[in-house]
DNA sequence: TACAATTTTGCAATGATGTTGCAAATATTG
DNA sequence: CAATATTTGCAACATCATTGCAAAATTGTA
């Protein structure tokens, strides 16, 4: 199961251990997005609480995850595509989280919209999330 | 300072108390979006950190004010225009954070511009929040 | 393969953030 | 003003997140 994921730690100069291999496994198997909690509760071998936020962290310095904004207070995470590099995300795309199964989807191919912003205002990023309900429970 | 204040208590079936006045009127002095711990340092007399949970979830159910989500894991609340009635919302505007201040503004006058979803994702309400430069530090 | 240097992990302690029950205080109604 | 209903504050508790540090694992090098 390992071998690509192996490849990508090495790509971006971090160690390779289980919890980071398990981790990233888990991303890859997930249908959606995932939060510090759903990864302490799926991983199969248990791994430290602070390790998965350590880990979180250090993914997305190096780009390989992003987090995802919503109206509650919950963060969650999901894979960046490629073209993300360390330090530079590009993901610009919008998240959709379903009001019913509440799965959070990364909508890779739909684009955040510019918006004109009043005088003054000078945007660097923005994010967009859409609530409702998904392919699967409409 | 407090009557139009008292008044929109009244208007909107609720007890007139100090706590209430006083996190109203700090929402009406404050330049941007307030989170629970900006209330709670600001309020001249001292108001129990529970009280200020209740009276913003009663605010917010009320629709007095509403919820700004963020990519970090804070909640901000920040006064509803008057379009919001009892349990719905209007707040359909793009919310700026400042990168330098960290100031939230409600950019009232820019609407949230829909998308097209893939198929089988069906919208209910969108979110859009854009981080930058605002007005006073660019 | 083995060893030294570096990085990562897990545990313990601590802090910040939210929630709930309940009695006392306050506000509203007539 | 009294009776009722609502709100507040305290205490206790649960969850979530961060930090320091020693032990364990990984990496690079011989």
């Amino acid at each position: 199961m390992s071998e690509p994921i192996r490849e990508l730690l090495k790509k971006n100069h971090m160690s390779i251990t289980d919890s980071r291999l398990q981790i990233l496994d888990l991303f890859y198997q997930a249908p959606g997005a995932l939060a510090h909690a759903d990864i302490e509760k799926k991983a199969s071998d248990k791994i430290d609480r602070v390790t998965i936020y350590r880990t979180l962290q250090t993914f997305e310095e190096k780009g390989l995850i992003h987090t995802i904004p919503s109206a509650d207070n919950s963060v969650k995470y999901a894979l960046c595509k490629d073209h993300c590099a360390e330090g530079h995300h590009h993901d610009n795309h919008v998240h959709f989280v379903c009001e019913q199964c509440n799965k959070t989807t990364c909508l890779e191919d739909v684009l955040v919209p510019d918006v004109k912003l009043p005088n003054g205002f000078v945007p660097h990023q923005s994010n967009m999330v859409v609530n409702g309900l998904c392919n699967d429970c409409k």
